[in-house]
DNA sequence: TCAGTCACG
DNA sequence: ACGTACGTGACTGAG
């Protein structure tokens, strides 16, 4: 019997050392305290210590108390930051007492993690456990009589678990040629962006041209700060402030070539690391404050100030009026969109191009760590997060072309289409959208055709079509999505805001409409899809009675918010409480589906093997030769992840591609 | 360490 | 009086 507190992070270190663990793993008791309870994050979250104390009452200290270390500043004494040396430094101390202080801890962890076992295991099994009855054809489950929530993790989360480590040491493989090259491209056009904001600044204050682009108090200071509060002498200055800011390298050459002129010495004294720049407010309006009050500086709210000034013709934004229009406006609103560019590409820059290819290994390929770790159940992806890589338009460096199949080798990408709205029809046995599902094609203009009559009398007087087939030619009548482009949109959002639970302000002031109309627009959704509502209305009342709202798999959140006297964190909670079966029960298809999957012994055998999932998206990487016998198997898995059907179909789109990018 | 921002589903 | 759609992780600047 093996029980491990994080076994993804202890196998990898075996396996590291070349020793593999065979037999049956009983249990991780992250996961185990995971399903147990969803929200122990800032309550002592899920580390060793802090579950033995609340389960066990028994006290354990940290690795850091015992082992921690003074670092030692540069002339040699110890200061004040603690830092903990790596095990084979402990392990090896010469000190004999630091030698027992490690076999003690090791020993006396080793001892918690046992019983913390059997203690999550006892409180899971006093958890009931009532799924829906699919699953109880599941080949692990038909083969026992109990059903508690440890049945659900013995069945289900241990052998899902055991997936991930898996796909974590297999990794994904990555082009980091591609990747350097790219980044080059990224840097020449970020530079290439910003210039005209750089100059716009540098004409506005003469320490413009040290502005830090990246940080939003500078930005904040030069866009929206006005006056300074009256002096003494009762008038006003225009509001400066000085920050510190990196030297550039700019910096670093104008020294040069002053010093070059001089002649002989170079570097008379060091480059100064840091210097202080002086910036003006320009007072403009601004749009929108952050949480703590202060006036934004979101992308969204930039755009708002510099319009649409390359357009043709241009359209300007709040920043060209405030500025008192002419060609101080124009000027601003140009620099303020080039800003937006510049910012854009330095995000993929800093975020993605630069750091990923240092974290692969000697075989270029990258490995996440894949953790069930959220309030919902689903995964979250770490060091790096794969599952937040630009897609489509986003992705303008074509980032996902980087994440290929090596020499000889597929991928083969899968996906849902509309699995959360399927749940959400299945869980609500809404009768409306459970029939444009069956009828297939776009569900959003489905929904436009229910909320609008136009639409819908468009639709019968066959004025415009719902789809057409590419294949067959144009299309004798204009598509639906294009004619009515803006009450789909509408549809969308609602479609998935609702399952969000979505608020009237939000519609109102996401659309710039009145509360009213905000209001009538939600109601005409609801009024097709009484189901949901009901079902939106029970589910919440469930969640006050139990503390818990459940996802289809019988898996529990506990909802403490929710008969609180915090109004908005009550809201939150009831929020939550109808948008956790519909994402949590979501994330339950896909573990099913690759639990279903790692059992398919034809593809394992065939050498494929899954490397990422992306909550709705599974990637498999394999043989070349194999792609076409294999992908139809993971379809059919995934379309079927039950023994027995769901009220709604699941239908997987998906391909073999080189690449991630392919994939789309 | 926190706040702000922005990448994903 | 306040904020108002769910769930994540990474990076950056600044105190």
């Amino acid at each position: 019997m093996q029980i491990f507190h994080n076994w993804s992070f202890d196998g990898h270190l075996l396996a590291n050392h070349g020793i593999e663990i065979l037999g049956h793993r009983s249990g991780d008791t992250v996961h185990m305290a995971r399903l147990w309870d969803t929200s122990r994050q800032g309550r002592g979250g899920y580390k060793l210590s802090s579950l033995m104390q609340d389960l066990l009452g028994w006290g354990k200290t940290d690795m850091k108390e015992v082992f921690g270390r003074f670092k030692l500043k540069k002339d040699g004494t110890p200061g004040k930051v603690v830092y903990l040396p790596d095990s084979l430094t402990l392990q090896t101390d010469p000190n004999v007492t630091m030698f027992e202080k490690w076999i003690h801890y090791s020993t006396y962890d080793t001892i918690c993690t046992w019983y913390l076992y059997f203690s999550l295991r006892k409180e899971l099994e006093n958890m009931s456990w009532s799924p829906d009855a699919i699953v109880y054809e599941n080949e692990l489950l038909k083969m026992r009589a109990d059903r508690t929530l440890f049945t659900f993790y013995d069945c289900f989360w241990r052998p899902f678990g055991q997936i991930l480590t898996d796909m974590e040491r297999k990794g994904m493989y990555i082009d980091k040629d591609y990747l350097y090259q790219q980044a080059e491209k990224a840097q020449e056009d970020k530079e290439k962006r910003t210039e005209s904001f750089m100059q716009w600044v540098r004409s506005l204050c003469p320490d413009g041209k040290y502005i830090n682009i990246n940080s939003n108090p500078q930005k904040r200071h030069l866009l929206f700060s006005s006056i300074t509060e009256p002096d003494d002498a009762g008038s006003r200055e225009p509001h400066m402030r000085t920050f510190q800011v990196d030297n550039k390298v700019e910096e670093e050459e104008e020294r040069e070539e002053e010093e070059g002129e001089e002649g002989e010495v170079l570097f008379l004294s060091p480059p100064r690391s840091k210097r202080s720049i002086s910036l003006l407010g320009l007072a403009l309006t601004p749009v929108a404050y952050t949480a703590t009050g202060q006036a934004s500086t979101a992308g969204q709210v930039i755009q708002k100030l510099a319009g649409k000034p390359f357009a043709s013709p241009p359209s300007y934004g709040t920043a060209f009026k405030d500025l008192g229009g002419g060609e101080e406006g124009k000027a601003a609103c140009e620099a303020l969109a080039s800003l937006l560019e510049g910012e854009a590409i330095e995000k993929l820059l800093s975020t993605f191009l630069l750091p990923l290819p240092e974290q692969t290994d000697e075989a270029s390929r990258i490995h996440t760590s894949l953790n069930i770790n959220t309030e919902t159940g689903r995964l979250s992806s770490q060091r790096p997060n794969l599952q937040n890589q630009p897609a489509l338009e986003k992705d303008v460096y074509r980032m996902r072309k980087a994440f290929s199949a090596p020499p000889g080798r597929k991928l083969i990408i899968v996906d849902y289409g509309q699995l959360e709205l399927r749940i959400m029809a299945q869980m609500t046995g809404c009768r409306s959208m459970l029939d444009a599902f069956e009828q297939g094609g776009d569900f959003h203009s489905r929904t436009a055709i229910d909320m609008y009559r136009y639409i819908a009398e468009a639709v019968e007087r066959k004025e415009v079509l719902l789809e057409w087939n590419s294949h067959d030619g144009a299309p004798p009548a204009p598509m639906l999505k294009d004619k009515f482009a803006s009450e789909r949109r509408k549809a969308k959002t609602l479609n998935f805001g609702i399952a969000y639970g979505m608020t009237k302000m939000k519609v109102a002031r996401d659309w710039g409409v009145s509360l009213e109309e905000a209001e009538e627009t939600i109601q005409t959704w609801y009024s097709a899809r009484k189901e949901v509502k009901q079902w939106q209305e029970e589910v919440i009342e469930r969640a006050r009675r139990t503390g818990y709202t459940e996802t289809f798999l019988g898996r529990r959140r506990y909802l403490p918010e929710i008969n609180g006297r915090d109004g908005v964190g009550r809201g939150h909670a009831e929020r939550a409480a109808i948008n956790t079966p519909i994402q949590g029960g979501a994330a339950d298809i896909v573990m099913m589906a690759m639990l279903k999957l790692r059992g398919e012994e034809r593809i394992r055998r065939l050498g494929w093997r899954m490397v990422m999932q992306i909550h709705d998206e599974i990637i498999l990487e394999g043989p070349e030769e194999t792609a076409e016998e294999v992908f139809p198997l993971v379809r059919a898995c995934m379309e079927q992840p039950f023994d027995s059907p769901l009220s709604v179909e699941l239908p997987v789109d998906g391909s073999i591609a080189d690449n991630w990018y392919e994939g789309k």
